[in-house]
DNA sequence: CAGCATCCTTAAGGATACTG
DNA sequence: CAGTATCCTTAAGGATGCTG
């Protein structure tokens, strides 16, 4: 993750900008259930690490994909929503998530 | 790469397959000159080393992605395709390829 | 020409403990 | 609750040299 550059071409730059084990999952989700708080995305997506978690929406958020809102309340509140590039980008991801239930489809199937 | 599953979704499942710096060139090489050479798909990419364009093709044949024909000749040739599943993935990546074409025009803009 | 083998560096990711 | 900080392991990628 994180090289932001220089690209040869637009799949090269967005591929970068998803690279990261969680990322599309993280979009997917937030595209899911709206607005979602930290802990609500940890539990969303099981097995990632607070670490990882918190690293790639900070990446996300310097590359314009997520909003994060903090809210000033004890105990704190943050919640974490796609922005409209984010939300363009998980757009176009869609055709490739259907490719890849086909893929899953083929794996299923007896070799 | 290769973890090959399991997966919790077609995205997933679609990503895992394109990890890799070059996978997503190499599939966009092939699709736009059809069938290349080694030599050429190097060329094709620079930047890339022998070591790990070899690496991306034997998993991407090992995924179905690529076809490799052998031609008995003296010198060598060898010549690499997509299949109809690589053809797919790549159609399915053309919308991800267009929004990033929209993030390199963000990124030229004055800051 | 089309590669494989080897060694090495860097980056990604995970585990654990701690804090405002 | 929503994170940081630290340490550690693994995996990705690169450089170089050699081979059928």
């Amino acid at each position: 993750m994180g090289r932001r550059g220089p690209y040869v071409c637009g799949i090269d730059a967005a591929m970068d900008v998803v690279s990261g084990k969680w990322k599309s999952l993280i979009l997917w989700e937030l595209h899911h259930h709206g607005a979602r708080r930290f802990g609500e995305l940890r539990r969303g997506l099981p097995g990632v690490s607070e670490k990882m978690l918190a690293q790639h929406l900070r990446e996300m958020e310097e590359d314009d994909l997520v909003r994060r809102e903090v809210f000033d309340q004890v105990p704190p509140r943050v919640e974490y929503s796609l922005t409209d590039s984010g939300r363009s980008l998980n757009e176009a991801l869609r055709a490739v998530g259907v490719w890849g239930q086909q893929r899953l489809r083929r794996l299923a199937e007896p070799a």
